[in-house]
This record gives structure tokens, C-alpha cells and sequence, in this order.
DNA sequence: GTCTATATGCTGATAGAC
DNA sequence: GTCTATCAGCATATAGAC
């Protein structure tokens, strides 16, 4: 009953995996094709550049990552366990996915145009405006009420970023030079989550 | 009075910069003899080859940036003022080097065999065992002394970490996706530095 | 739709003249 | 020490047979 899946569908979920471990510039259409079990020209024949096939696979990733922080905003008893829910669900979504802030961030460091695309046709939508008021309005009230630190909203999402995307950039690191087995890593993903979201907490007290 | 700098050392000054901004597999041979203004065997002849040229640039930058932390463990009036001092030291080198934690980021995810260098010639060493015994020995007293939260110290140093090296890999991406003047970038750096130190004070208080 | 064959270009590296 | 010339290899992309 498995029906053979078409050859187009197929070269996209191997690029999909050899860009994803190995980035853009280290990944050749010839590995795609060898891995697909096809010849080069074909990969070129559905997406006609490599460039092209890339495209359609990072927005898919770009658009999968954000509503990951989109579903994340939303109503709970305290603003305490509306950061910490965020936190949790962020770091849920990565563990699931941890080579995805590396390839994101590679991709959009690497290349001034793609951070240029990510600007035009994400950044400047107004969904991501209403997200980030909604969030600010959020918290302004709740410095209003004394229940919360005189703390910038983007600072708030900024420490948060930065505490959890770099658990996973280096993670790496972490397993390779201190010699850490795959449990460990595991253990410390746990640890760190645990850790993070402490820290974020204490530093939102007033 | 100008001495003209021998070739071999010109190499190196260009390739360093080459390699800093574009990475190890961005950057050819050619593109550095171009902009040296030599030809490309000249190159080879002094290096041998490109990932020879390579490892003692990177090994350079990686001996500069252990030198940093090794000198931010010094004494100070209290533990408050030593973390504070350390991360402002941190912030301030990277100001002058701000794409130094990536290239060394991308260097060591993209390749295992730079890790396993790193590795053996550097977080094996006694001196680096030594740093780490006396930041945890000092953390563990000062929570004997009932002054510091119950926090171990690899977190205190991963938290740190994150906090001030992940503002310096995003720095392009708050640049360009946020549309900022280099002067906002200054004022965000400044400004980042305030919170990070502010934040993690906080989470170690008691 | 899938293949073979090929064009064109760039890479790292070496041999050998001067 | 610096050059010219060249090699082999791999890349992306396309043309054309089937």
C-alpha cells in the first residue's frame, strides 16, 4: 500500500537534511543526487538552482521557528509563569531540532541577502508589529502593578534568546571538549532549562 | 624609514582578515595573494597549504581570547565586583573584535577535527583545570559565607557566556533586520552590557 | 521524467624557469 | 624568493537523447 514518493518531494527532504548538517556552501547537488539515488541533473531539472532549492527550504524552517514564538505568547494566571511556559515550550521545540540555530544563524550571517529577504518578508509584516506591542503592553502593566523589575521589553527577549539559542550553538562544544556522552547532553539540556529559567525569573523580580 | 614588510608576513596579515570575515571555506588562496598583490603560488610556498596557513591564525585568536578570560580572574573587593569586572572585560574585547566569537563558533561547529585540536592542546592543559578550581572554590565559599545564591559554578560561567557572546553573534542580524546606524549598535552594546551585568547579579544573589 | 554527456569555471597544489 | 604554467578535481548548470 506504501506509494513511492515522487522524486521531487524526495530530493527535497535529503537537501533538506545534508543542508541542515552541513550548511549550503559544504553541501553539493552531486551528494543530494547520490544520496537520493539519481543523477545531478535532475535535482537541477526540478529546482533549476541550488540556490533555489535552499530558498524554499530555509523559509520553511524561518517560518516553522517562528511559530514556535508566536504560539508562545499566550494567556496565563502570572506573567511568571507566562516567561517560564515560553522558556520551556523554546526549549522543547530545540531540543526536538538542536542543530536549527546554528543553521539559521549561519545562513543569515553568512549572507547579507538572506537577512535582507528575512527583513522584507517577515520582520516588516505586521503580524511580527502586533506580536512584539502585545508583549510591551504585557509587560508595562505589569511594571505598573510593581509586579515586575523596570526592565526593557526587548531586553526581556533578548536575555531570553541568548540564554537558550546559545545552549544549542554550543552544544558542540559542550559534547566534544569535555568529552560528554549523549546522556549527559541530555542531562544538561535538563539542567540548563531548569537554570535559565530560574535566572530569567530572579532577574524579573522587582 | 619604512621598512617594507617581508612577504611572508603580509600573507598572514591579509589572510587573518580574510579568514575573520568570510571563514576558512569562503576564502581562497587567490582572493589573498589578489589582495596581497602576489601571485598565488607565493602563497603556497610559505605555507605549504591553506589549512596550514589557517590553523596558526586560528590558534592565534583562540590563544588571544583564553588570555582575556585568564586575566579576568583576579582579585577584587567582593565577589559582586568580580563578576561585574569580568563581564565588562569580556564586553570590551569583543567590542574591538566584535566577529571573533563567530569565526571561532563557525570554525569549531564545522569542523571536528579543529575541536579535537582544541581539545587536546588546550581544555586538557593543568592551567585550565586551575582556572576552573579556583572560580568553583571561590563560588563554593562565598556560599558558605552565605553571600551567593545555591548556584553552581559551570553555570555561572555558561550563563555568562551566553549572554555576552550571543549578543555579539546577533549583531549583524539586529543590524540588518532592525535597519541600525552603527551608532545604534554602540548604544546597544553599552546598553547590553548594563542589563547582562545587571541580571546576572540579581540571579546570584541569595 | 530521467538519463548521459559536456561546458565552464574555480579550487588547492605543484613543477620548473629565472 | 617570486614568477608562469599547468595539473587534477570538483562545483553548478545546461543540452539533448530516450
Amino acid at each position: 500500500m506504501e506509494t513511492k514518493e515522487p522524486m521531487e518531494l524526495r530530493i527535497r527532504e535529503v537537501a533538506q537534511e545534508l543542508f541542515f548538517n552541513q550548511g549550503f556552501a559544504a553541501t553539493s547537488t552531486t551528494q543530494i543526487a547520490h544520496e537520493v539515488g539519481c543523477t545531478q541533473a535532475l535535482v537541477h531539472y526540478y529546482y533549476r538552482t541550488k540556490e533555489n532549492l535552499f530558498r524554499q527550504i530555509f523559509l520553511e524552517q524561518i517560518e516553522a521557528a517562528l511559530g514556535v514564538i508566536g504560539r508562545s505568547l499566550h494567556e496565563t494566571e502570572s506573567f511568571e509563569t507566562f516567561i517560564s511556559g515560553a522558556i520551556s515550550m523554546y526549549f522543547d521545540a530545540l531540543s526536538s531540532n538542536p542543530r536549527l540555530p546554528y543553521f539559521v544563524l549561519e545562513e543569515l550571517v553568512s549572507n547579507p541577502d538572506r537577512r535582507r529577504y528575512l527583513r522584507e518578508n517577515f520582520v516588516k509584516k505586521p503580524a511580527y508589529a502586533i506580536f512584539y506591542m502585545q508583549f510591551d503592553t504585557l509587560v508595562k502593566s505589569e511594571q505598573k502593578a510593581g509586579r515586575l523589575a523596570n526592565v526593557e521589553s526587548f531586553d526581556i527577549l533578548m536575555s531570553i534568546a541568548s540564554l537558550t539559542v546559545f545552549t544549542f550553538l554550543s552544544l558542540p562544544l559542550y559534547q566534544d571538549l569535555l568529552e560528554r556522552t549523549d546522556t549527559d547532553v541530555q542531562n544538561f539540556l535538563a539542567h540548563r532549562k531548569r537554570e535559565i529559567t530560574r535566572l530569567v525569573l530572579q532577574g524579573l523580580r522587582p
